[in-house]
DNA sequence: ATTTGGAATTGGAGCGCTCCAATGGTCTAT
DNA sequence: ATAGACCATTGGAGCGCTCCAATTCCAAAT
């Protein structure tokens, strides 16, 4: 910067003026020095203006698991906002992992960010300790878990009522719940089930499976139901992953997806689009709620604070090919369809 | 950190030392800094350090499109490497721009990383400029289309030759292959589509259709082809995603895989293990890929500079269920199986 | 001719840290 | 007793920038 400076025959706090593009600088001195720094290469260091200005412009983004579409798209949704405002993203990896997620939240108060936004979190909200207050934080796409901090969610109650009702609605009354086990937000998702099963006035058909939020994580179960002397009319899964795995162990044990057995997932991601498997799902406003976060966070970053926001956003639910009108007949499993000839 | 110093009685220097844990330290003082650095909630300030150090530690991590599982697990590899290393990685999002691509290295220079990976980048050589060659910076996953940089990449070529081997081995003559297009790796692939006709002897039976790298690309060509009097008997697709349109889409026309046809994809995503669809496909080593992109920068971080290195990795067939031998009669599609009894 | 005001420019302090050379203290060898 | 060596500790300069108050400059107003 001192070399720019004397290139173009200022000072250090012209160029600096001229590198913040300030008003206040005439037309000749912001060319010269445009151009000095043009010939020397010269890029200003944001450590430097970040330290020196107190401020980084910064937001962090923690992601459970880059490896999962999902999350990729709320993150979409926090960048588009956060440029909007003039923010920087950046992000780390959780890595599905509550310990190292507080490495990384570390690593962001360290870095200075203003804020953070944890997608999809899988630290509890004690383990966060003073670590969560030191910086606005806002927390997205994980249950109601966390009554202390802001937090953007689907209300997975009401997207769990959407897929009874859908099914009830197409004349089932036998619709058991793959339980999404020790995942965040696998309680509210059982509990609008429950509600569900209740207005459709099938309460005492309640049926509830502990899975988990892994496509492995079916395998047992389905197979636990397919031996029953008379398996449920229709499956609603925790989330889309779980649904895919029940859907090929339906498969491979010879039982029709909708004709035998109805099959709805949860979260709407690309895999359920397939039309392979053409999923019948709730969507999550993946944009929407990424949007929401960076207002939030600005929203505590501008006011003083009050206490904890909760936003829940509504879901939808996507009808598609793997829900049907309940089997007449008992279901008679068959063994799967040979491929050739 | 003056207070900390204060606090435990000792100067600012001492506490730096304590921070980075120098074995030059009294046990005593030692306990007495990090307990004042407890009771005042100090965090120690990394645009500081990293001033002060003129070193920042950090591996700047494009990835072309958060969305895409297959460049999670490339960055799971260089997060690995990386930590082993003690280096600390950030990531900034393309958006399958070249344009925000650019933006983003420029970010990640101002913010002094040591080193940068692009993973499956869109920017073109030529556009990087003096950009790519501020710091060392290599380019993961992406064909080799830049010959200037370092880069990492399983070889697609050979990737396709498996494809067609394993295809001209079960009895197929006529594979088609569907073009990606536009997409930086479709030339390499198309390339070894070519040679694995004429190794297997049916050069003479080459047919390459331009699609693209998503899976609508796929519908209209599938559409063509089964319009044919005559189908091919095995399709080789571009990638995964364009595999499962074209999948989709022999369904809905009632042609069964793979007895009818038989089908290959290429990237081995997490969709093509989905049992419904069990695409066999080809893998690519996205780990390794990590890690090796990680050597890689850090021996140019510590080595002076000979020309550039070029990584290929080598790809691998995974066979799952979309192949098998071709049929013997001529194709004759019929409507899609009607669902319920 | 003198004052006044505003805009353009500048010097210098300071952001929070690290690192170097220097200091003081303790211990051993002469 | 004294020099030497060695260790833990410290003061201060400096990393590259921004920001404030101060200065200069110039034109318009008196």
């Amino acid at each position: 910067m001192e070399d720019v400076a004397e290139r173009a025959n200022v000072s250090r706090a012209l160029v600096s003026l001229v590198m913040n593009n300030s008003p206040q600088v005439s037309e000749e001195k912001r060319r010269s020095v445009l151009q000095a720094a043009r010939e020397l290469g010269y890029r200003p260091n944001l450590m430097a203006r970040n330290l020196a200005q107190q401020r980084t412009h910064t937001i962090g983004v923690l992601v459970d698991d880059l490896r999962n579409p999902f999350f990729g798209e709320v993150v979409d949704g926090i960048e588009a906002e956060a440029a909007g405002h003039g923010f920087r993203v950046i992000i780390l990896n959780g890595h599905r992992d509550a310990r190292r997620e507080v490495e990384a939240i570390e690593t962001f108060l360290q870095l200075q960010v203003e804020a953070m936004a944890l997608v999809g979190p899988r630290v509890a909200e004690d383990d966060l300790g003073e670590i969560g207050t030191a910086a606005p934080c806002v927390i997205v796409a994980t249950g109601a878990a966390h009554p202390g901090i802001d937090t953007i969610a689907t209300d997975g109650r009401r997207g769990s009522e959407l897929a009874v009702e859908h099914l009830a609605a197409l004349g089932h009354k036998r619709v058991v719940h793959l339980d999404g086990g020790a995942n965040v937000s696998a309680a509210e998702r059982r509990s609008g089930y429950r509600s569900g099963m209740h207005s459709a006035g099938v309460g005492h058909l309640i049926d509830i499976r502990p899975a988990g939020d892994d496509e492995t994580d079916a395998l047992a179960v389905i197979d636990a139901l397919l031996a029953e002397s008379d398996p449920p009319t229709a499956i609603f899964a925790f989330n889309d992953l779980l649904a895919a795995g029940a859907l090929n162990r339906l498969d491979d044990a010879g039982v029709a997806v909708p004709s035998d057995v109805s099959l709805v997932g949860f979260d709407n991601t690309f895999i359920s689009a397939l039309r392979h498997l053409s999923l019948t799902t709730v969507n999550q406003p993946t944009l929407a709620m990424g949007r929401l976060a960076v207002e939030t966070l600005l929203r505590r970053l501008s006011d003083g604070s009050d206490g904890p926001v909760h936003h829940t956003l509504q879901p939808e639910l996507v009808v598609r090919g793997t829900t049907g009108p309940p089997r007449r007949a008992a279901l008679r499993p068959r063994s799967p369809a040979m491929t050739g000839p």
